[in-house]
DNA sequence: TCCACTTTGGCAACGCTGTTGCCAAAGTGC
DNA sequence: GCACTTTGGCAACAGCGTTGCCAAAGTGGA
């Protein structure tokens, strides 16, 4: 309910046409400061709807069944998914087995219904998905990339790779993108803090000249789409989240931990990415778990970063996953995450002892707090960095899903 | 919009016969899994114009002024409004002066249409206050306690306190607490980890014999109204977020770092508090920032807690102030937050030193990291040790201004 | 084969929400 | 004193979820 911006897909770019009813059916419009119209009420209760929809995935889910879920009639949810069903969101998927009475009809969402794309950009490679409404890959490009090309290169590449996947997969009239009725539009994910509302970058590591550049608006002006841009970590969470992932009835929370080149994390709190007042949490590398420990290269000392990455350097990983486990738990005790995952090059490389050794700190955390259950499970983030275009992708379709800001 | 149990105020005890026009009107009634009707609708816009009128406190607001921070139309205010001041809840104070056509009318809350009762458990005392809608101490007790002297003397205890409290202030017909129609609750803080949900007790330390007792429906038997049990420093945090403590325009997040003979935080997102999926979230002290190093009484090594109060025992104030920054500036990296606020016994005694001395670290963290606007700022909590109580009331009226679970 | 029963889910009427159109009330300023 | 501006209530309205009712579509026993 508190969602400062709104909606958080808004670009500089003019408004969708609302064409194809897709658009206008489920835009939150939301008064300026909190207040609630019909309007909200509706787009609440229908990103609802979807959300439980895109879960039940393949094997769909009954009216009833949705009702129950929501809390809503079933009179209620059959207006709803009447209504999704003419805007060609949900449609009709056979029937169950009846319990003596008239069987329940099955309802599924039509992944055909919306696409988004995902971009990816790391240190050298661009990584492009266009994915369908329940974020499945639909069509993917790779291309090399140099982020100290200019930013009007890298703006050129990223729009070039975007109009390609749309072009081949979407097949529009006339090649432009904003043909393609069901592009909600392009979510990019790159590391490095930025600030997310604005969509405006502040740092990129080694390439002091991207700071301050506004790329969302420079992308959505030229591909005339929405644009949405954030930190690799949280999207790669948001993938996750969306995955299933500690979606314990949609309201799960975890933390991604990211261990690569670097150390990061991603938030999920109760189903929406955690991304603070600057939009800059999950500063999780360096954090300070050992004072006036070896000096790490943001300035500080003893950042888990600079430890953990240190022990991988030496070959100790037992050393790397104690160090790594201690971060995690210091986070786990502050917000009482369910779930660790734990993903990067580098767990890949070692993923048993990783997962090991940070499980075992929280176990023994657990043990000392009079340990009800054993602590916070750890396990490997499916997918590995695959998944970051394609959470990238979902920073378009979580609105849809009700997965605003948390 | 994720709010699990229906409302948070929910006791096993008889619902309220909303009596009064108070319960009725404001009582979040929600869908069991996030589903919105109209009533919810109603109860969202209500909450959100009393949390107005509160903020507006003594001076008041007028209906348009209202329908521009809630985004509603200025006849949906009125209707609210109206129904607000059928019920009693609020009343036109006056008019502002005209800007060239008719002049606004003033309204505002009136605060002796509900009180709620709050009570501190501390180590060796009592504290009890009541307070009216918008926060004001009507009345106040206090008592010594002795933990160990068994569940039942201390129910008992706190039973006694708030009935006097009630008898002296609300004067109810036959002394019973129920007859008084505007007390809303009862609300206790306390320290030590136990599950807000259910209201039982995890760990008192100290008194293991208060494991797992269930105080929330002890005493909402014995009491016959609502009660919410939190931790104490999540009452403290609570307490200061309603008294406008980083509460720019109701949203902020902030954290309340407390030293005392513990080290504790209490978190604020959103404007709510954040407890975490099993309620334990803000275990700041336990916060690991010296790898292997002194002892702690958690059995741990490192821990904030362990060190910051042993350089407090070495008179070392700068070495405290300095660790409990570091331990701030992991939490304010992790969750980016707006807002540091210190208070305890300890802080008490020497404020300058400890806001310095966390300010700091937080200033050097924001330098490093490419410093736009000198970090996080770093105050002392108005009030000290005595908001835990009135925070522990600001339990049973937040629900009435839409700030539930984060 | 028929019929009673159960369960699903649409139709219609309804209550209540915020919204819109309109206008009386209450000021200012020339 | 009159034109103008601004506030805020009244009435009609569209749209939300809800309720009452009943046709549709099964099962299971006679």
């Amino acid at each position: 309910m508190n969602s400062a911006n709104g909606g958080g897909t808004g670009t500089g770019a003019s408004p969708a046409e609302s064409g194809g009813g897709l658009g206008g059916a489920v835009e939150g419009v939301r008064g300026a400061a909190g207040g609630a119209n019909l309007l909200a009420l509706r787009s609440h209760n229908t990103a609802l709807v979807l959300d439980l929809l895109r879960t039940a995935g393949a094997e769909g889910i009954s009216r009833l069944e949705l009702a129950e879920r929501t809390g809503l009639t079933p009179q209620a949810v059959s207006k709803i998914t009447a209504r999704l069903r003419a805007d060609g969101l949900a449609a009709e998927a056979g029937r169950r087995a009846s319990t003596g009475g008239k069987p329940r009809t099955v309802l599924r969402l039509v992944p055909q219904a919306g696409h988004a794309l995902g971009v990816h950009l790391d240190r050298d490679e661009l990584r492009a998905v266009l994915v369908d409404l329940v974020g499945a890959v639909v069509a993917q490009r790779r291309a090399p990339l140099g982020l100290g090309a200019g930013a009007d290169a890298v703006v050129e590449g990223v729009a070039r790779a975007a109009e390609e996947l749309a072009a081949d997969a979407l097949r529009p009239p006339d090649g432009a993108l904003r043909a393609a009725p069901t592009l909600l539009g392009l979510g990019v994910a790159l590391p490095g803090p930025l600030d997310h509302a604005r969509g405006v970058l502040h740092r990129v590591t080694g390439f002091p000249e991207w700071d301050g550049f506004p790329l969302r608006d420079a992308l959505a002006r030229r591909l005339d789409v929405p644009v949405v841009v954030d930190k690799d970590t949280n999207a790669a969470a948001l993938g996750l989240a969306v995955a299933g992932e500690g979606a314990r009835g949609g309201a799960g929370s975890f933390a991604y931990l990211h261990l690569g080149t670097g150390l990061g994390a991603g938030l999920v709190i109760g189903g929406g990415v955690h991304r603070g007042a600057r939009t800059g949490a999950g500063e999780f590398g360096h954090q300070v778990i050992q004072l006036d420990g070896p000096p790490c290269t943001c300035g500080a000392r003893g950042c888990v970063e600079a430890l953990c990455l240190g022990a991988v350097a030496r070959g100790d990983l037992d050393e790397a996953a104690r160090v790594l486990g201690a971060g995690a738990a210091n986070l786990a005790g502050l917000l009482d995450i369910d779930l660790v995952l734990l993903g990067g090059r580098t767990v890949a490389a070692a993923p048993e002892a990783f997962v090991h050794g940070v499980g075992a700190v929280l176990a023994a955390r657990a043990r000392r707090e009079g340990g009800q259950g054993g602590g916070v499970p750890v396990r490997l983030a499916p997918g590995g960095t695959r998944g970051v275009a394609e959470g990238a992708a979902q920073l378009l379709l979580a609105p849809l899903f009700g997965r605003g800001d948390a």
